[in-house]
This record gives structure tokens, C-alpha cells and sequence, in this order.
DNA sequence: ACCTGAACACCGTTCAAGT
DNA sequence: ACCTGAACACCGTTCAAGT
């Protein structure tokens, strides 16, 4: 049991997501329960709620954490990818990853939607700043092919909705349909294609 | 309190199924436990074990009804589209008609894809030929244009694929970053972009 | 000041017992 | 045969009371 005043209200917070993180990892949003978490820390739930205001926001925190990871690795992949490539290369580049996180980290990424504000209320700004801020590498790859700035925004989001749509339905299974491509070559086809289209306009 | 074999199995399956959907319609998926559901059919919660193996057989009944709804739904937008019109006009009034739908029973199209089965498991078989039975439309409107049936295949689960990603980012606000179009906007300009891609390969 | 522990109003699921 | 009611092991959330 945690000794009173040995950790901050910060610590205990990190320690929270951090057991978690490692709950959902192993069970799923669903398994993720407030009891569960202050146990891991060895605290009561009644300290988890003068930390988190409630479930929901402890949710919202764990989905920013994961949006950190997912832009960092998103970075290192198109950085990796040694020289300056074409936009083609850079998209695929950047699905490949995106998928590849998702599949690595299928419970916490589907956290990321599951979550689900109550009807009318709008996502905190701290949170819509990190979407974008994955969303910005897509813009960065399509901004040289397309020119305009606003096109290049409605481009991006477009496509990358496209290839989200491809990797979720692949992760939730309603896509083993007849005629099985992997989400990778689903989303190189949609990159290509889409690209083309782009060109030919 | 219902009279002892008042009603069949299957018609307590069916009021159950009916007193569910409205519940979910209301109140979302977390909103729907079977003890609502119970007694909203007049029955206790031992009976509705009776009738449905567990929560989840439960929710993946309402989405096999949700399914179909739909299904008709899209038959309907495209039968009463007069004429018989090219695929990019069929294929944009499909996505029209697909986001409609998620717009007006959005909780219950949401269920359709927060319902997810253990690790390992596979959606059953009744449910995977509803599934197939709405892509038919898609493959159908490109078959014209694609020519080789396992080509048209790919093009319509990778082109469907991104519709759907517009439409579940809009409906849980991920999408709603700068520079705001509709998801019919978007839809749109995926399926312009996409068949023009198809066509100058 | 910091944390607990018990309470309240819920869950899914099971199954002996009632009619 | 059909259905109930209570039980079990859980939930999220709150807050008086303890140290």
C-alpha cells in the first residue's frame, strides 16, 4: 500500500497511465477499469479520482500518449527512409507505418476511436493539436504534387481517411471478404491510384 | 410482468431485438445492458439467457438487422436514381447514401464496428454474407470500368474501404481539423480522384 | 493534506427454485 | 416447460472519516 505524500499528484498520474497502458495493452478497452489501474499502483480508487476527473478523461490522456508514439514512429520512418523520395514512396512510406503501428499496437489504437465524446461536445484542444500534428506529415509528402495549400489540406485528409478506413476495417476483421490483400497492399493501391487520379486532373 | 408461455422464443428474440435497438438509438452501446433490454419486453434478465447466449450474440443480431436496413437503404438510392448512369455517378450517389445512413442511425452504425470478437475469432458466417451483400452494389458500379472480375474485386473493398474511413472519422469528430469539408464532399473527391486513377493506367 | 473504505446504483452471467 | 429471483463477481463515482 502507498505511503502518504510519497508521490506527487503528477507522479501518481503517470503511474496511472502507465498501468493502464499495460492493462489495455493486455485486455482492452473493455478490461480497463478504475479499480483495476488503482490497484496496479497499489493506491484505492478513490485516488485514481482526485487525479482523473473521470474514466473517460483518463481514456482521453492515454489516447494522447499513444498520438505521441504514432507521430514519433511516423517520423522515423520517413526520416529512415534515407534520401529525399518522391511523394509516392514517402505515402507508402508513412501507411506502411501507420498500419504497422496499429498492428503493433491494436488494443490502444483502437482506443483512439472507440473513445467517443458525448453528443455535441468537442474534442479538447490539446488533443486536436496532436492529430494534426500526424496528419501534417501526410500534407508535408502531398504539398509538392498538389500546390495549392488548401487542396493539399483537403487532399491529405481525403486520402488519409482512405487509408485509415482500409486499416480499421482490416484490424476489426470486416474485410476478409473473398479476394484477401493485406491492409498493405490495399493502401498502396488506394495510394497509387489516387495519386494518379491527382496528376491527371 | 409476462404471462408464462405467452409468447414463442423466437418472438420474445424479436421484441427483444426491437426494445434493444431503441435503446441503443437512444442512450449508444454503452447504454445497452441486457437488464434494460429485459425489462423493457416485460421479462426478467434470466430470461433473455434464455434466448441469447450472451451480451454480444445479442449486439451482433442488431447489426445483422442494422446490416440489412442499410442494405436496402443502397438499394433503393440506386434503383430510384432513374436512369441507368455511369459508375461515378452510381458510386457517389452508393456514398451518399451510405453516409446518410450512418448519419441518421449513427449509434447503431457505430455498434457495426465497436462490436469486435475475442482475438482469434471469426465474425460467423450469417454475418460475413450480410457484409458481402453490401459490397455487391460497389463492385457491381465498377465492374463496367474495371473489367477483370478479381481487379474489381480489390478496386471496390480498397475504394469502399476509404469511404468508410471518411465517414467513421467525421462521425467520431476526427476529422473536423481545419479547413473543414463535408464527409460527402470528401467521398466525393476520393471517388473522382480514384476513378480517374483507375481509368489512365 | 492525503488517502481510505464503504456506500450507492449499477453491470453480465448463472442457476436453483417456483408455478 | 417456462420463467423468476437471488446470487456472484464485478463496475463508475462520491465522500465522510481516518491518520
Amino acid at each position: 500500500m502507498a505511503r502518504r505524500g510519497k508521490y506527487s499528484r503528477d507522479e501518481i498520474r503517470n503511474m496511472a497511465l502507465d498501468a493502464a497502458e499495460a492493462i489495455v495493452a493486455a485486455e482492452g478497452y473493455a478490461g480497463l477499469s478504475a479499480r483495476k489501474v488503482a490497484a496496479a499502483i497499489g493506491y484505492t480508487v478513490g485516488t485514481l479520482y482526485l487525479v482523473f476527473e473521470n474514466r473517460n478523461s483518463l481514456v482521453l490522456r492515454i489516447n494522447g500518449r499513444t498520438l505521441d508514439r504514432l507521430h514519433e514512429h511516423l517520423m522515423t520512418a520517413i526520416s529512415s527512409a534515407s534520401a529525399k523520395k518522391d511523394a509516392e514512396t514517402t505515402l507508402i512510406t508513412l501507411a506502411r507505418a501507420y498500419i504497422g503501428h496499429a498492428e503493433r499496437e491494436t488494443p490502444l489504437w483502437n482506443m483512439l476511436f472507440e473513445y467517443t465524446t458525448a453528443q455535441g461536445d468537442v474534442m479538447p484542444d490539446w488533443y486536436r493539436r496532436k492529430l494534426e500534428h500526424v496528419f501534417s506529415h501526410v500534407e508535408a509528402a502531398l504539398r509538392p504534387l498538389v500546390g495549392d495549400e488548401a487542396e493539399t489540406g483537403r487532399a491529405a485528409r481525403v486520402l488519409w481517411a482512405g487509408v485509415h478506413g482500409i486499416c480499421t476495417l482490416k484490424i476489426r476483421q470486416r474485410l476478409d471478404l473473398s479476394g484477401g490483400q493485406s491492409d498493405e497492399e490495399m493502401a498502396t493501391m488506394l495510394i497509387k491510384t489516387f495519386l494518379r487520379g491527382l496528376r491527371d486532373r
